[in-house]
RNA sequence: GCUGGCGUGGCUCAACGGUAGAGCAGCUGAUUUGUAAUCAGCAGGUUGGGGGUUCGAUUCCCUCCGCCAGCUCCA
């Protein structure tokens, strides 16, 4: 028989690939624990999962006994047939095996359908399809982790045990992904962000985290770029503060909307809050004066310092943390321009993400379920944000019922190092501030009328963007943002004078340089210098002293020969003028 | 918050019912060195907190806190 080949490029191939394996996982779990009840069992992304209700609790052990007989259910090679029921007897079928959860699943499909499973052996699941014509196809698997999920994704239902796991047409194939995910790992921006001495998190503050000195240099040099940016686009920028009296957050809706997410103070027997959220210290730095036509849009622009109770177990090393300092900006404009600004903000977080070689999605994340304001007015906002950027032609998904509590919004999602996407920037259109806040600008005509209002971000948060960046760039940051762009060892003791004036001349030209003039062989500092992640590496000896030339190493390209000083600094200067990658 | 796992000196880990041990980092001294770890010595821990079982707990049990994975949520 000729061996086919599967074209695991083919994303529809790959579903089919691992949605069968996800199949043949159920099948070894009802035979090596006969009472548990099937939930959902996908394809997802890497591989697939499946979710059982079982009260005994899966342990690494039962996933390696899970295992052997996974590869016996494959030997077995048994041929995978599709069968078509009428719902009611679909729904029987499913209450003779005692399977709730796939009754519940049945009763909620449209009536007047019939229903498919598909049987393997003594094993049949109801499934849409498809699946590999056998379970023979299926080569190599591997079972990763078991964690809890709720049944159908509400924390209001049971949770279940869901068992992760991958497969591959070759072994090699597994291999090869198992190691990328063990050199992901590597990246992790914990992991680096300790290395590398950038941030801390401690147990007397969890989800608060410490920028070290290092850590501010890069965030340092982020915010000047934020503010140079945001300058030559017409934005002006204010501070407000961290702590305002409650009767602002019932006026702005947070009270009613999102409370459970504040914390809050008292001063002097009054009430107060903390800021989740900058845009009512924006709507009140509006509200201080009297603004025309001729003046929108108006431009608002902070970095401000948002604290938000999120749930203990949601907290991840900066990605996601419970006070962060957002790169806020707040637009109030006329009606008529809604499409044009959101389309300039579309631009510049384009441009911004691609100064770091970010690829990035785009969702629209529409009206959810507690919201203020009338369907209306939603869908006019959700037409907004749709219109701007189908103009820009750029691609994005929808997510339907995400959106904030005042308005829709397009969010803008990168990938951490294990494929984990995280939401950076945001653009928020809001008809229900400006109305709450009663804001106002005089028209042409002479009548008050009332501004439309965005909130955006860019990075997001800062926190978070510095995460993803040294999760990106595995700690070997561009040169503009490395905390050290120069370092410089010596050979000897006897060159400390000589390096310790090099360095100076650096210093001089506004460069990040630092010696290690200690008494330790070369080799030594070199790997030291190399593990802190510096950007370029001099060697000073005796050779360097006499002809003023410098051989340099560079962390991302290597050892990149000798030159005169000179020509060293232009081409860094260079380097960090245009933010080379 | 939920499910499961984990918590030993600054870091990475060992010991596992008989009152903790290594490497790295740190400090001191020697070495003055040419491209990823020079040698020696010293110091450092009431084993996350509290409670219980036991003659005895880092080891077993309970509880709280924190961390990790996932769910939920979100910048």
């Amino acid at each position: 028989m000729a061996k086919e080949k599967i074209d695991f490029s083919d994303e529809k191939v790959r579903e089919a690939y691992r949605h069968t394996t996800s199949h043949i996982l159920a099948q070894a779990v009802k035979r090596l624990y006969p009472e548990a009840q099937l939930g959902i069992g996908p394809a997802i992304e890497d591989g697939f999962y499946y979710d059982f209700d079982l009260s005994h609790r899966f342990t690494d052990q039962d996933l390696m006994k899970l295992q052997k007989e996974i590869k016996k259910i494959i030997q077995a090679n048994y041929p995978i047939e599709v069968f078509e029921l009428p719902r009611d007897e679909a729904i029987k079928y499913m209450e003779d095996l005692h399977e709730d959860y796939k009754v519940e699943l049945i009763n909620d499909l449209p009536e007047g359908e019939t229903i498919s499973f598909y049987k393997q052996g003594e094993f049949v699941d109801l499934c849409k399809g498809p699946h590999m014509e056998s379970t023979g196809k299926i080569k190599a698997v591997k079972l990763q982790s078991v964690a809890g999920a709720y049944w159908r994704g509400s924390e209001k239902n049971k949770m279940l045990q869901r068992i992760y796991g991958t497969s591959f047409p070759t072994q090699q194939e597994l291999d090869e992904y198992l190691k990328k995910l063990e050199e992901a790992k590597k990246r992790d921006h914990r992991k680096i962000g300790k290395e590398m001495d950038l941030f801390a998190l401690f147990e007397e503050g969890p989800g608060f985290p410490f920028f070290l000195p290092r850590g501010m240099i890069l965030r340092n040099e982020l915010e000047n770029f934020w503010r140079e940016e945001h300058k030559k686009r017409g934005y002006d920028e204010i501070k407000t503060p961290l702590i305002l009296n409650e009767e602002l957050w019932h006026t702005s809706g947070h009270w009613d909307h999102y409370q459970d997410n504040m914390y809050f103070t008292e001063i002097d027997e009054g009430d107060y809050a903390v800021k989740p959220m900058n845009c009512p210290g924006a709507l009140l730095t509006y509200k201080r004066k009297m603004w025309s036509y001729r003046d929108m849009p108006i431009k608002m622009a902070e970095l401000g310092l948002v604290h938000r109770h999120e749930l203990s177990g949601a907290l991840h090393g900066l990605m996601r943390v419970r006070s962060f300092t957002q790169d806020d900006g707040h637009i109030f404009m006329l009606p008529e321009q809604t499409t044009d600004e959101v389309k300039k903000v579309i631009e510049l977080v384009d441009y911004i993400y691609k100064i770091f070689g970010f690829e990035y999605h785009i969702e629209l994340s529409t009206m959810p379920e507690k919201a203020m304001g009338t369907r209306e007015e939603w869908d006019k906002a959700e037409l907004d944000l749709k219109a701007a950027i189908e103009e820009l032609k750029l691609p994005y998904i929808i997510n339907e019922g995400d959106g904030a509590f005042y308005g829709p919004k397009l969010d803008f999602h990168l990938k951490d190092s294990l494929g984990r996407t995280w939401q950076c920037g945001t653009i928020q259109l809001d008809f229900q501030m400006p109305q709450r806040f009663d804001l106002t600008y005089i028209g042409s005509d002479g009548e008050k009328h009332r501004p439309v209002m965005i909130h955006r971000a860019i990075f997001g948060s800062l926190e978070r963007f510095i995460g993803i960046l040294t999760e990106h760039f595995a700690g070997k940051f561009p040169l503009w943002l490395a905390p050290t762009q120069v370092k410089i060892l010596t050979v000897a003791e006897a060159f400390n004078e000589y390096a310790t004036d090099l360095a100076e001349k650096f210093s001089d030209e506004g460069f990040r340089v630092e010696t290690d003039l200690r008494n330790e062989k070369i080799g030594y500092k070199i790997r030291e210098a190399r593990n802190a992640r510096d950007s370029y590496i001099i060697v000073i000896g005796e050779k360097e002293e006499q002809s003023g030339i410098i051989p340099i190493k560079s962390n991302k390209h290597g050892d990149m020969g000798e030159m005169p000083v000179n020509e060293f600094m232009e081409k860094i200067k260079e380097e960090v003028r245009t933010k080379a990658l």
